[in-house]
DNA sequence: GCCAACGTTGGC
DNA sequence: GCCAACGTTGGC
C-alpha cells in the first residue's frame, strides 16, 4: 500500500480492552483478530509510528476515546497457538502462522468520547468507514484528512 | 434484546 | 465454485 494510509482505526469493546486499559499497559499486543482483511492491514501495511484512532465499540459510549500508535513490526499472534485461549486456533502452525499483530502503545486519551453519531452527521467526515452502515472490520484504515480533522478539531 | 449486515462453513 | 445455513458484530 502507498504511505497515504499511516492512519488507522482500531475497534475494542471497553469492557475487554479499554482506552484505560491501554492507558495503564503503555504497550499492548493486538490478540485476537481473526478476519483477514484486518490482518492483512496489521501484517502487510501497518509501519511502527502510524497513528491510530481507538474506538469504543459495544459500549455505552460508543465512540474514538483516544490514540495510540504502531509500536511494533507485524509478528506472530500467539494466543493461536494457546489451547485454553479463545483465540486458539487448530488450524495454524508455527511454521506458517495464520494471524498476526502489531503491538499497539497509548499515545493519549481524549478528555470526551468522540460519539459515533457525531461522526456520522459531521460532512467533513463523509467516506469514513466506520461511519458506514454494517462497517464490521476492527482495523480500518483513515484517510489523514479524517484523522486531522478528528484530532484538532473534535478532540480537545 | 433485537436484528441487519457481514464473514465463514460445508454440502452439493 | 455456488450458495444456504449458521455464527458474529455491533448499533440501536
Amino acid at each position: 500500500m502507498n504511505r497515504e494510509h499511516c492512519y488507522w482505526l482500531l475497534k475494542s469493546e471497553p469492557t475487554s480492552y479499554s482506552i484505560d486499559h491501554l492507558k495503564r499497559d503503555k504497550k499492548t499486543p493486538w490478540t485476537g483478530v481473526r478476519n483477514y482483511r484486518a490482518r492483512n492491514f496489521m501484517r502487510d501495511d501497518m509501519q511502527k509510528g502510524d497513528l491510530c484512532l481507538f474506538y469504543h465499540s459495544n459500549a455505552d459510549e460508543i465512540g474514538i476515546a483516544g490514540v495510540a500508535t504502531v509500536a511494533s513490526a507485524p509478528y506472530a499472534d500467539p494466543t493461536q497457538f494457546e489451547k485454553a485461549s479463545h483465540y486458539f486456533d487448530e488450524g495454524s502452525t508455527k511454521e506458517s502462522p495464520r494471524w498476526q499483530l502489531v503491538d499497539i502503545a497509548f499515545v493519549r486519551k481524549f478528555s470526551r468520547v468522540i460519539p459515533l453519531i457525531e461522526l456520522k452527521a459531521d460532512p467533513a467526515l463523509a467516506g469514513m468507514m466506520v461511519t458506514e452502515k454494517g462497517s464490521r472490520l476492527s482495523v480500518q484504515p483513515v484517510s489523514q484528512k479524517h484523522f486531522q480533522h478528528i484530532v484538532d478539531d473534535l478532540a480537545d
